[in-house]
RNA sequence: GCCGACGUAGCUCAGGGGUAGAGCGUUUCCUUGGUAAGGAAGAGGUCACGGGUUCAAUUCCCGUCGUUGGCUCCA
């Protein structure tokens, strides 16, 4: 007999050899009908492993996150054998789940596959699946492996054995199909009822570009046809909130083929939009001691070799502009910290000065390879709400949490619920990529941990995510289709004080060397604007939206009275359009909708008559017919809840 | 940059070897209206650009540019 301890601490006394659908089928029989997947004592295991020790078992179904992974890491084996069949002598890589779905990098060879050719794959994997065929785990001595993935001339396969040890391989068989896995499948492909390929890619093997491309064929699958549909719609829902959509319905910015790639043109009620963002972040910044400041766009080439800049990305970013006559060399400025350096650096300072907040909007320019840039999210020319914090080491904890609380009030003040703080460290394996002294690197990823532990925040350590001269604090936010974007960024830099010899002196009466604290709560406007269009669907907070509300007289005749009202809503700086153009109330509401306007104001004989409007929300809700008073305190009282004061 | 897809009117999109179509928008006229599309008429396109095949190319092929899904990269 064995001991199995369940996750809310009961045992259950079994067999030795029972499996985890044995322990199921002991609590309940609708668990031994959903169980998918296990782990027992930290390892994943099938459900028809035996058990043959004591141990911590915890079961999964459909509905968690381990028992998705098992149920799309066991659809990649059953589309990789009708791709197989379909596409003869193509060599299989790998195929994980992913957090939605599944992919199979293959090799095609030969043959090539497309679109078109999905429902095909669909289909025959649907047929597979219908087999009911279970998925049996099988060691594998090492040389037995290898010799059936050479006999396919598969290199891949065999690469991945070679970084293996005998004794620890497996394959997982089903069907006809064999595949190298360590495991982690659902009992039966007969539980898959609804399989999609979504589309197809190129990757490099091993993630290098140096490796043959790859094709990654993605997918997703799931136990029953109508959650396929659900998913779907759910994909389409999404696209109707891409940035890149609303951006052009909401007319609030473009690209021109003329101008350049990646070069955004706000229109007129875009960059009054971020020109109101612009105000809030100031107003904050003020109030927590920060001074703006203006630099140029470019700067001397010397400026970037001190910084280190110029080495790091001097040949992959826009190269030097030349003067006519002279024939200096001027970059165009891909940071701002370079020339707030050179600010600093105007005056002496006594550690009484300290700290230093310098801020500025400052648009910066990189060279961003062309198949990176994507809408307003990735482009090669952004204005960051960059400012840079110089201190002592004293002040650091406190300036870093400090700037922990300013971001937290700008992403908490338009509604980003759902970001996940990451501090980003060094890559340990690959120093090349960073500049400055190991000790230095260690101080600034510990004081940023410290800060951000001492905030009570819930963060990640991503390795390998920092910039090239220091670790930082990343705020990440999800767009439409589930993609993660750095918004906001805290880092801590003792690298470039040192490279332009920032010094301050201290209370010994000897020069010190500061710390400097790189911040962006927004991180860039572009993409900020881009995810909070995604997070809001357009519907922008009352503060922020460019048109607050939409005048709509009945007919002509009250056109003049719209006017009037216009005129005393302005009064009370309320942003308000009139629609005077010759349609019926019901089209005009219906654009003013479509343009997620939030409020409707209908005039006509009743409101003339009385001094009032017809107060209609986005979304239908009649608000009635009140005074152009009644309605100002209406919207100051909902930007005053919505905006708290920093 | 790499692999795949796409590029037709201002916008959304259909079409297809014989030089183009819809809806919305726009213009003019009628209508003067009460909470999600009132009616009529008209204008508007070198079918991204450059080559090639063909009697004929917007359509087929190649290249370029741009967009896009990924990969790599991301100061």
């Amino acid at each position: 007999m064995i001991n199995i301890t369940l996750p809310d601490g009961a045992v259950k006394q079994m067999e030795s050899n029972s499996t985890p659908f044995d322990v199921a089928l002991e609590i309940s029989q609708g668990l031994a009908r959903n169980v998918i997947s296990a782990n027992f004592n930290g390892t994943t295991v099938e459900v028809s492993t035996p058990l043959k020790e004591d141990g911590t078992l915890t079961l999964y179904t459909w509905e968690n996150d381990e028992g998705k992974k098992a149920f799309w890491h066991s659809s990649s084996h059953v589309v990789a054998q009708a791709l197989q069949e379909l596409y003869p002598g193509i060599k299989l890589t790998i195929g994980p789940a992913i957090e939605n779905g599944f992919y199979y990098d293959v090799d095609f060879g030969e043959h090539t596959i497309s679109e078109k050719d999905f429902s095909t794959v669909e289909k025959r994997a649907l047929e597979i699946a219908r087999g009911k065929h279970n998925f049996k785990m099988r060691e594998v001595s090492k040389a037995d492996a290898l010799n059936f993935y050479n006999s396919q001339n598969n290199e891949y396969k065999v690469e991945l054995i070679e970084n293996l040890n005998d004794g620890e391989i497996t394959f997982c068989d089903h069907s006809t199909f064999t595949d190298l896995c360590r495991g982690g499948h659902i009992p039966n492909t007969g539980l898959i009822k609804a399989i999609k390929i979504l589309n197809v890619a190129g990757a490099y093997w091993r993630g290098d570009e140096n490796n043959t491309q790859l094709t990654r064929v993605y997918g997703i699958s799931f136990p029953k046809q109508k959650q396929l549909t659900e998913y779907l719609e759910l994909l389409e829902e999404a696209k109707k909130r891409d940035h890149r959509k609303l951006g052009k319905e909401l007319e609030l910015f473009t690209f021109s083929q003329k101008v350049g790639q990646g070069l955004p043109l706000w229109l007129p009620k875009g960059a009054a939009l971020r020109e109101r963002l612009e105000n809030f972040l100031k107003s904050a910044q003020k109030k927590a001691g920060y001074e703006m400041v203006v630099t140029p766009h470019i700067g001397q080439k010397e400026l970037y070799v001190t910084s280190g800049h110029y080495a790091k990305y001097g040949e992959d970013s826009f190269q030097p502009i030349h003067t006519p006559k002279e024939d200096e060399e001027f970059l165009l400025k891909p940071m701002n910290c370079p020339h707030h350096c050179e600010i600093y650096k105007n005056s002496r300072w006594s550690y009484k000065d300290l700290p230093k907040r310098y801020a500025e909007f400052g648009t910066v320019y990189r060279y961003e390879q062309s198949g990176e840039l994507h809408g307003l999210t990735r482009v090669r020319g952004f204005t960051q709400d960059d400012a840079h914090i110089f201190c002592t080491n004293d002040q650091l904890n406190d300036e870093f949490k400090k700037v922990i609380d300013l971001t937290l009030y700008v992403l908490g003040s338009l509604g980003f619920d759902n970001f996940t703080a990451q501090v980003s460290v060094r890559d340990l394996e690959k120093p090349e990529k960073y500049i400055g002294e190991v000790e230095n690197w260690e101080k600034a990823e510990q004081a940023i941990i410290e800060a951000a532990e001492e905030k009570g925040l819930d963060f990640v350590i991503e390795s390998g995510e920092a910039a090239f001269y220091g670790p930082k604090l990343d705020f990440m936010i999800k767009d439409a289709l589930g993609r993660n974007w750095q918004l906001g960024t805290i880092q801590v830099d003792y690298n470039l004080p040192e490279r332009f010899d920032l010094t301050y002196k201290g209370s010994d009466n000897e020069l010190h060397r500061p710390v400097m604290i790189h911040r962006a709560p927004f991180g860039s406007l572009e993409r900020f604007v881009a995810l909070l269009l995604e997070h809001t669907g357009g519907n922008f907070p009352l503060w922020l939206i460019p048109t607050q509300a939409m005048l709509l007289p009945v007919s002509e005749k009250y056109e003049k009275y719209a006017e009037k009202v216009l005129n005393s809503l302005e009064n009370h700086e309320i942003r308000a359009l009139i629609d005077n153009r010759n349609e019926t109330v019901g089209k005009k509401i219906r654009e003013t909708e479509l343009k997620k306007i939030p409020f409707m104001l209908v005039v006509g004989e009743n409101e003339e008559e009385n001094g009032t409007i017809a107060v209609r929300r986005h979304g239908g809700e009649d608000l009635g017919n009140i005074s152009i008073k009644d309605f100002a305190n209406l919207i100051s009282n909902e930007i005053n809840s919505t905006l708290k004061s920093f």
